[in-house]
DNA sequence: TGACATTTTGATAATAATTATCGTTTAATA
DNA sequence: TATTAAACGATAATTATTATCAAAATGTCA
């Protein structure tokens, strides 16, 4: 069963409202998508793509994918992945994170009230610790 | 003024304490990240550290924020970079994440009790969601 | 529907980030 | 200070991603 389901002129209205063209591949990379509900890389993409047709290229994954990201139809998980980035303050601490100029800024664990969960977290799920990410725009970019 | 200051003594006990050795590179480096407020990438630490040291090598960086990640001194603020991670649920939502096997599952937005900050968010941040990151191992890796 | 313009695809090359290799240098220890 | 192990710098290799371009598919309009 399809984790979330969409049929097929459900797609094509998606594709409509955002003036992209309605290609195979594209609706077999879209379901394919819909159909995981981890969160999977391009390569796992292409595997599972590929079991459908044998003949697509990782360059076509990769292109959908950004274009699906780019008219909202998708989200990056990591939203500074690309390159590693460090930090050092190793004290219990939150980000704000900018979408557009990916920088980073520590906001202490006191500004922020303690993360309560509701439920207990499932299946034996150890927990470590909270990271509360505020994701927005900084104040210059902000300002286009 | 450095951000976290440390002196050379710190330095080497924090090293004798993990059996590593004190070397003219490892200080410098990080001394530099030390200073760096930001969350900065290897390249940009590299940057830094060859005003001091111009003869050192990427590599050299490299493999001592590797060094440092993992006898704790640092740490790495993505914790699935590496390759880009999609996901379809476009709801609000949150994420466990497997700090060993990297994988991430949702946690829908009702089993939290709703991110409040306590103070205002720093100069004209625009805050556009929030995501919680609950950070552990899952249970197949709890269990080693 | 058929012709034309536009977009997308697949193949491949190029680039960027990261890791591995290896001979030389440096640090730890006795 | 001599010995051993670890770390360094240079460089090659790998991995993830983006760019290029000719051929194929799509959208549109007469």
């Amino acid at each position: 069963m399809p984790y979330r389901s969409h049929g097929v002129e459900e797609f094509k209205k998606l594709c409509a409202e955002r003036g992209l063209s309605v290609t195979h591949q594209r609706q077999v990379i879209y379901d394919a998508l819909m159909g995981m509900r981890d969160h999977p890389s391009p390569e796992a993409i292409y595997e599972k793509v590929r079991r459908q047709i044998p003949s697509i290229s990782l360059g076509t994954i990769y292109k959908n994918i950004k274009t699906f990201v780019d008219s909202g139809l998708l989200r990056e998980v990591s939203l500074h992945h690309g390159s590693a980035r460090l930090e050092t303050n190793l004290e219990p601490h939150h980000h704000l994170v900018c979408l557009r100029c990916k920088t980073i800024v520590d906001l202490d664990d006191d500004d922020v009230e303690p993360v309560r969960l509701k439920s207990d977290v499932p299946g034996g799920f150890r927990v470590q610790r909270y990271s509360v990410e505020v994701i927005g725009l900084c104040q210059d970019c902000a300002a286009e």
